[in-house]
DNA sequence: AAAATACAACTTGTATACATTTATATTTCG
DNA sequence: CGAAATATAAATGTATACAAGTTGTATTTT
């Protein structure tokens, strides 16, 4: 059998991620080479391009003569987040209505097959994970090797922000979890009919419902940060 | 004197950079880790980390047991990035009306004298490089990290595909540049009113400019590729 | 003569040892 | 006692040695 260091690096490179997207690993936290050189049995100079690769994908922060730190998610970056999103996001889908291969569209039905999975029995990080997987797919389809680096890293984040209204039982979201779960579907059908326009609004709809919910759940602690348009003013 | 490792590393990031935005390192071209470790008196642990950070930025691509390339510029990605450009460019001229510092101002002020210059007197390579970093300091002023990584993308393809139609003597084309360098003006004057509007419509109007370059340049080689407009149909 | 195989040279990937830098703890002196 | 300085420990960065994989060439086989 095959367990050599390629594959453990594969294994160290997927659990650094999924650990960061669920925020079992949390934004600012120090990575200690020695530790994971010896809990994935690899030694330190693989790790090192890992987390180098990891920090260019946007999940970690590497400073000199440092330890390679979780990527920060200040406020600060959360407004360029809701400016972002939805351009991105709506531009992908369209994309991904054009482009998408009959795999492809087998792929993203696998991954909202499981994300429903997760809505019934999953954890939050199961939840989070499902989503994330299902968007990620939609990426793969736009196949727009420009806008893939910012998707890529929008949906890190959202993961990570999503993750605080993923959890089970959040009361009312669940009926808000459920449209998403519905709006996939819609996704899906408009993908599988090359209907980009349709792509496009779903994106539009998508996004505000995960927009109110970050603002819900966010926002009672940072009022102060105006969020949903663009800001009128003022740089530093 | 500090001519120690640290700083080579630097050096070899930036002769591979500019190698790879001027065309002198072609699409495509295998990177020899041997020669080039040599070449910086850097072993190869560090060249690696080069390597490895340079293809997350989108310069490179990696293959495992196989050499490092320089990332390819198929007339496919080209479909691509007609299509991203104008958006994304858009958006980061925005922003950088709105959230610019005094001190990102003169350094673009910097930026536009240099380019001038070029035109005048440098070589089809200084001015590619020169617009490059005219634009690349628009997008440290947008400051957004979601959009940065799409952004970066997609400057180090349009100084390549620009090397074509930078070279010096270019005929007709130098009433092009100055109108190129016209608006750069303009855009350094919106930016520093905050005139965000403005900032997007000259964001137009100076893709429109490198839009129709391109297309003249380029296409005659490849007609059968149509352009400026979204594909109407066909996945794989 | 063409295809297949085996071998050799070379390239990439990983591990380990060493150098340099940063952080911590202790000592020294005011 | 407190602050600065120094010594000590720990972590990061680099170089080198070794292992594994790839590619090209030569030999063998059909």
């Amino acid at each position: 059998m095959k367990d050599d260091a390629k594959s453990r690096k594969g294994e160290l490179r997927e659990h650094l991620k999924v650990s960061i997207l669920t925020l079992r690993l949390r934004p600012g936290a120090d990575l200690d080479e020695a530790h994971l050189s010896d809990a994935f049995g690899l030694s330190r100079t693989p790790l090192r391009e890992v987390f180098r690769q990891l920090a260019g994908e946007g999940y970690l922060d590497l400073r000199t003569n440092r330890s390679a730190r979780v990527s920060e998610m200040s406020y600060t970056t959360l407004r360029d987040f809701f400016l972002a999103a939805p351009m991105v996001y709506g531009a992908i889908l369209r994309l991904a209505a054009l482009n998408a291969t009959a795999v492809q569209i087998d792929d993203l039905k696998d991954a909202q097959q499981t994300f429903k999975a997760a809505l019934r029995s999953g954890s939050g990080a199961d939840r989070a994970l499902a989503n994330n997987r299902f968007h990620d797919v939609t990426g793969e389809m736009s196949g727009n090797v420009y806008l893939l680096p910012s998707f890529n890293r929008l949906l890190i984040d959202h993961a990570r922000i999503g993750m605080t209204f993923y959890r089970p039982q959040a009361g009312k979201m669940s009926q808000n979890l459920s449209l998403a779960s519905q709006q996939h579907d819609a996704i899906i059908a408009a993908i599988e009919a090359r209907d980009d326009a349709t792509a496009a609004k779903l994106a539009e709809d998508h996004w505000n419902l995960s927009r109110d919910q970050i603002e819900l759940f966010v926002m009672p602690d940072a009022l102060d940060v105006p969020m949903g348009a663009p800001p009128l003013s003022k740089p530093a």
